[in-house]
DNA sequence: AACTCTTTTATTGTTAACAATATATTGGAT
DNA sequence: ATCCAATATATTGTTAACAATAAAAGAGTT
């Protein structure tokens, strides 16, 4: 009862596919940094087939970029990238809002109000005040595109775009950026959803991605 | 001079991902199927280490879904996926008329009226019109898409959502589909790039987007 | 010292063999 | 005939070895 219980579920690739992701997200592995397949076998514990289908499933997240008989390398985001990728978050968070507007109960507002009393908690405490604008804003993010019962638009948004803006972060190791207004606009936000106003929950959440991105382009100038 | 000058500068992983991409798009591989390993080896005459690595790239770009130790499927699309689908699209496309509206040079403008102009002389003779409402509109799509100058916009919408779109169509063998109406939509959208004017022709492409949604569903309620 | 060519080393690309799991088939019992 | 177990087959997962390319090191020349 020992071997099978014990036996994996999963493949070596999967595993290290996530492995080597959580890396890149947290830095581990910055942006442009090669991926050297000898020495990440050796690190993992595997041998090199697994580990490049691993590889490849990252390429075709578009986390790693490879170069044939050269190798893969993380991909590192210029301002043009990223401001780019603002935009069409501005675009699909205003779908999900508008979504999340149409189908949330009552009990997913009073989540989302929880949510952010709790956030309002931590950022009154000195020390939380890091927390909150690192992981926080992202929480209220993420539970509104849950809220939007779309999973894809949950895919696309969590699984790929926060991770390739969680990649800029570590790259520029940014930025603390205006988190008294941004609440208020969180507020309003749910204020919106709480009324099933789809529309005005769209366009506030547009804005408000708007000018975290013109916050972004400003900062790109002054350097 | 022969052996180098005919090397090959791409992996055989590539060009077989690529291979296997275009039959899942061209439904040779329809949605559900396995990939049978041995036989697709066989198939394309490389070995299974190769092949792996482009099925696990396709598997990152969400083409196949892959169940430990039984294999690798084409995806296929339910209908509430494909509305998901199209949700994401009509907040997409939207974006890329707002943005190609004010990029757009007075040159993509005449591009533009070109493409209509092609398409309205095919859809006048009678075996133009089925090219027209299968290939022809994705074109017109394409170049707005491209006139936005987010090439990452571009590889969403262009790479992605489109090839699985056409999955669904594969799938479904669908639809005629209100090419008349779709013709004066497109036309109002070229207006308003041409007048520079973003907000409407983000909202047009939104409601043209949307009327094709709605036209899916109600195909779906009539079965 | 800088440059180029050669040689060496390391890394990537590919294949084939082996191990482990799942699927299909056969045989027997009710 | 149908169901279940045991065997056999096929397919997937993993590894290690080999081939081919690129990167690094060294020798020699100017």
């Amino acid at each position: 009862m020992n071997s099978k219980a014990l036996s994996q579920v999963s493949t070596l690739a999967d595993t290290v596919f996530g492995q080597i992701r959580t890396a890149i997200v947290k830095g581990e592995l910055p942006p442009g940094s090669k991926l050297n397949e000898p020495q990440l076998s050796r690190q993992y514990g595997i041998s090199r087939g697994p580990l490049r289908e691993a590889i490849r499933r990252l390429e075709g997240c578009k986390l790693v970029e490879i170069t044939p008989n050269v190798g893969a390398k993380v991909i590192s985001l210029d301002r043009q990238q990223t401001i780019e990728i603002y935009e069409i978050r501005e675009s699909l968070e205003g779908l999900a809002c508008r979504l999340a507007a149409q189908k949330a109960k009552p009990e997913d507002c009073i989540n989302l109000r929880n949510l952010l009393a709790n956030h309002e908690q931590q950022i009154q405490s000195e020390n939380g005040r890091l927390y909150y604008q690192k992981e926080g804003d992202l929480d209220f993010h993420y539970l509104i595109v849950q809220l939007s019962g779309n999973s894809r638009l949950f895919n696309l948004l969590c699984d790929e775009l926060y991770h390739l803006l969680r990649l800029y972060r570590v790259q520029t190791s940014s930025s603390p950026s205006r988190p008294v207004q941004a609440f208020k606009e969180h507020h309003q936000i749910v204020d919106a959803i709480e009324r099933g106003d789809g529309e005005l929950a769209e366009l506030l959440m547009r804005r408000h991605i708007a000018s975290a991105r013109e916050t972004l382009m400003h900062k790109f100038k002054s350097e």
